[in-house]
Formats: C-alpha cells, sequence, structure tokens
DNA sequence: TGGTTAAACTGGTCGGACCACTGGACCATC
DNA sequence: GATGGTCCAGTGGTCCGACCAGTTTAACCA
C-alpha cells in the first residue's frame, strides 16, 4: 500500500472553482459583468489580491474578459473556451454529461486511428522499442488506474513516432483533460484487458502498414463508445 | 489605408512575455530555477504583484511549475505544454520554424478532413445555409485578411454542422493560434483564391457524401503543405 | 435638446508587512 | 551509519491600504 500525493489547494485556485462553477453552471450567462473585485473580496471575505489571481485564471481559460476600468464580463465559453475547461464541463454539477463524453471519444478515435497511422508512415519498418515497452507495461497492469496510464503511455509513444510537435502539444492538453478527472474515465476501463488490438498496432507500425494500424486503433477507440 | 487598434499591453502581460521568450529561447532548460520574484521584481523595476501575475500566466501555459517555499521551477514545455504556445514557438527568434509550420499545417489536413466528413454524415443531406453564406463571403472577400478570416468561418461552420462540442473547443484553441499571428499565416494565402474545393466541399455535406467531403477539404488543406 | 464636465465607479500598479512552506545545515540520539 | 529533531534563511501565498488609469454615469450648463 501506497499513498499518493494530497493535492493542496491555494486560496486563488478555491476561488477560481467556485467561480467557475457558477460561470459553467450558468448562473452568470454570457455578457454579464461579474461582480467588481472589491466587491467579490467582500463576499468571499478574502483579499483582493487573491480575488484578482482567480480572475486571472479564468481569463487564462477564455472564461471571462477583463478590461480596466470597464469591469469583467463573461464570456461565451462555447465560442471562446480551450480544452482546458472540458473536465468541468463533462460534470458540471455532479452529474456526468453522456452527450459530451461521446463527443470526446468520437475526438479520441479521431486522434487514435490519424496518430497510429502517421506513426506506421514515418517509422517506416523500424523496430519500435519503446512502443513495445509501453505495450508490455499495459499487458503487466493491474489496476484501472495502472491500465488507464499505460494505455495513455501507449498513445504518447505513438505520437512520439509520429515526429509531429504540434500533435504533441495537442496530446498534451488531451492528457491533462485525462488526468484532472481520471476516476471518471476509469469507468470505462473496467471490461477485461484485451490488448489484441495494440498488439496490432505495434505489429502494423513496425511494418510500416498505415492503414492497418489506424483500423486497429480505431477499432480500439470505438470499443468505449458503445458503453454511452 | 487605416490603422488597426493598437492593443494595450499591460505590464504583467510584456513581463509573461519577456520569461516566456527567455524559456522558449532555452535561456531557462527544464529543470531550472527561476529567479525568485523578489529577484525578478528587481530586475525588472516592477512591483513584485506584477511579476507574480506574470508568472500565474506561465504557469497557465503550462511552462512552469509553482512550488510555495521551494521556488518557481521551469518545466519541459514540449511535455507539459498546451497548443497555446504554439504561435511563440513558430518564431521563437523572429525566424519561422517551417518543420513546426509543416507539422501544423498537416494536423490541419487530418482535422478540415474529419470536420468535412462528419459535417456531411450528421447534416444528412438538409441543407447547409450557415455553410453556404461562408462560402459567399469566402468568394467575396478581396484582400488576404479577409480571404483568412472568410476561409476559418467556413471551417467554424463545418463544426457546428458536426455538432461536436469537444471539436468546437479545440476549434476555439486553434483559432486563438491562427488569430495571434494572422500575418505569418496570411503569406501562405498568397495564391488566387480558388474556391473549386470549397463549393465541393459544400455540395458533398449537402447531400450527404461524407467521403467526398473529406476528400475535398483534404485536398484543400493539402494545397497549404506544397508552399513549404 | 445636446454636448460638457465632474464624479463615481472599474481594473492596474505600488510598497510593505506578515504567514506558510521548503530546503539545507547542524546536532542529538540510537 | 542512519534516523529524527531543531533551527534558519529563502521562497511563494496572503493581506492591507494607497494611488494611478481607464470607463461609465449622471448631473450640469449652453
Amino acid at each position: 500500500m501506497s499513498f499518493s500525493p494530497v493535492k493542496r489547494l491555494k486560496l486563488a485556485e478555491q476561488l477560481a472553482g467556485s467561480i467557475r462553477s457558477a460561470i459553467l453552471q450558468g448562473r452568470f450567462g454570457p455578457g454579464d459583468t461579474l461582480p467588481s473585485e472589491r466587491d467579490l473580496a467582500g463576499q468571499f471575505e478574502v483579499n483582493r489580491s487573491s480575488v484578482r489571481e482567480a480572475i486571472l485564471r479564468l481569463e487564462a481559460w477564455g472564461l471571462v474578459e477583463v478590461k480596466q476600468g470597464g469591469g469583467t464580463r463573461v464570456r461565451d465559453f462555447l465560442a471562446s473556451a480551450g480544452l482546458q475547461v472540458l473536465p468541468y464541463l463533462l460534470a458540471p454539477a455532479g452529474e456526468l454529461d453522456t452527450k459530451l463524453l461521446r463527443d470526446l471519444l468520437e475526438i479520441r478515435v479521431m486522434l487514435l486511428g490519424w496518430t497510429a497511422s502517421k506513426a506506421a508512415q514515418r517509422s517506416g519498418g523500424a523496430p519500435a522499442t519503446a512502443l513495445r515497452d509501453a505495450l508490455r507495461r499495459l499487458e503487466q497492469a493491474t489496476d484501472t488506474r495502472a491500465i488507464q496510464e499505460a494505455d495513455f503511455d501507449f498513445f504518447e509513444e505513438l505520437v512520439e513516432l509520429t515526429d509531429n510537435q504540434v500533435l504533441n502539444l495537442l496530446a498534451n492538453a488531451v492528457r491533462q483533460v485525462y488526468m484532472q478527472n481520471a476516476e471518471l474515465f476509469g469507468t470505462l476501463y473496467q471490461r477485461p484487458g484485451d490488448t489484441q488490438l495494440h498488439r496490432d498496432t505495434l505489429a502494423a507500425v513496425e511494418s510500416g502498414d498505415a492503414d492497418a494500424a489506424r483500423e486497429a486503433m480505431e477499432a480500439y477507440g470505438r470499443r468505449f463508445l458503445g458503453g454511452c
């Protein structure tokens, strides 16, 4: 038995979380102006500096728009927010948004397929030792959490093989989405670990067969779509 | 001749830009600790609060890791940063990174193709008036900037048709990349505007032909790959 | 009525203070 | 030699109160 690190929540992060929830749950609509920083500081009974830090986070997420002298307005997050808000949209009020989850899994199928295809194309038949190692770790993983991580590692090794740095950044963003509510995605991994499709992918990559690699990974991704 | 609005750079944004450049140019490597907030405040001759706001931005971008009492460490941005840093990676020291641009355009081909395909699949033969409007605006656009924007509008209408909110968020992120250095991408639009492939896409979407829609948009995206 | 101006907001920056935490040095214990 | 306790300098986190810089509003006067 081992412990995982506790996460220390800074004050400003708590505040940002509160306001973010209020926005995502629609208590503030697009165009509405947030209460002033001094006002919020009074309501939360904290210093204005902390409120400012919280609002700065919201701005970085694309949720609000700050203008000196003109207040802080809530933006239409569906038109402006990036992938960072996805974890919070998936379960805004404790209830899972199955439509959104399906959308995410659909995108995942595309990413998996394309990445595998490009990886096969780029590696051009060379042995992929790192990918093979990742597969071994996946096969040896027992509990749900370990399987999740090993599965993502396998994907990231594929990304590495594509030699595409933009895809790399995109994968980083996706990883954050996964990690921020890993327990939620964990329920999708409950079926017994069948790694046949991963083995197919590895073989296809090592033989340079782009189409076969795409097929295998897309088939794997589609398995998750059945659950919801 | 007309002027575009000047962008008022807040102090903290300038600071964030300075430190970000230093990191992306490698003046601080992964694992290095940044000078302390008090130290940086002294070097920049500004207040510590402003430095803190700047560092908060860097943290949101995934460039640094802040720990109370333990300093601020530079992260390996290739392993942790999201799409937000792409604009700065494309031209870190004034020089365009053609390999990275090619990577981006490659991803773009995938996104264009997949989006068009799903849009055709989902709309299922219904008339797509919004998409048709976007096409008209594209055909009427004259200068480079207008063409760029109309082209992106067309893409966003396709995204709308897919009814996939995750793709929507992804498109938001991509838009920010484009808008932050629009003049850079503008050079890619120099050839005379041929909208044939857009018209093909519209027709394919309205007739529900997913494969044809994908083909047309991928072909369009690939035209940009020839330039570099 | 219509334009001007002054006040009352808002966010941005400042300086200084103290709290909470980290990391390393040093020491006592076993 | 390893372990744990203590201390201390340095770092980020929070607080306070003040003033600067823009925006909005409404009173004001021509």
